[in-house]
DNA sequence: CAGCATCCCATAAGATACTG
DNA sequence: CAGTATCTTATGGGATGCTG
């Protein structure tokens, strides 16, 4: 799936608002690893979401951007974004749940037969 | 992560046409294993996606159903689900596209010194 | 029927060191 | 600066058997 790695979202989240440099990209995403960046930007270049430009200069600069295909991916990710914003599920208030009740309704039922088909 | 773990997406979706019983929503998804179908309904009834009502009878029948919140969660999912319809990524043009070209663009710099900042 | 526990494997991901 | 290679660990996930 695309979005099961852990920074796909994220990369192209932070290109939506423009092209980057790798290591641009890598201080936009703190505790991202340079393994894992290199290994989401391919995968993500193989699924033509973004572009890579190599510029040919000592030292090497590499500009990422998204595709068209990626442009059209930022909006439903932007949904998802705001529906965690505002249920704030991304921040603390699943944790507060969590920490909160939460126990499985008991139906108490006359039959002994399957209510359900 | 909410989005994740393999199933927490697709139970969402199979839940968002009406509650089921443990056992149909194992038949909606074909591939999943008792002990994922399972866990993940823990997880998504810990971020009160879900509600689990345990209808006391022999033997057992548990009926999972959207909460409010998982109801809200359900646009965002389509929007993407739609996106990715749209552009073919969970059927095979992404594959496809693997297989044809892809390869960097290289740009060729009069300069030495970086072009970008 | 629904769920739990256990064992085992595959993959994701982090840390580190090295190259042009 | 950008990237690769290698090693190690954490986690996800499947298979199976057992329980009320």
């Amino acid at each position: 799936m695309l979005l099961t790695p852990k920074w796909t979202s994220m990369v192209i989240y932070v290109l939506s608002f423009g092209p980057l440099r790798t290591g641009q990209l890598q201080r936009s995403m703190p505790g991202i690893s340079k393994k894992m960046l290199t290994q989401t930007l391919r995968e993500l270049e193989a699924d033509q979401l973004l572009s890579r430009k190599v510029h040919q200069v000592v030292p090497p600069a590499v500009e990422y951007s998204l595709t068209e295909l990626g442009q059209k991916f930022v909006e439903p990710l932007l949904a998802l974004y705001d529906w965690a914003e505002a249920n704030f599920v991304l921040l603390d208030k699943v944790e507060r749940n969590r920490a909160a009740s939460g126990q499985a309704e008991i139906v108490e039922d006359e039959s002994e037969a399957l209510p359900l088909s």
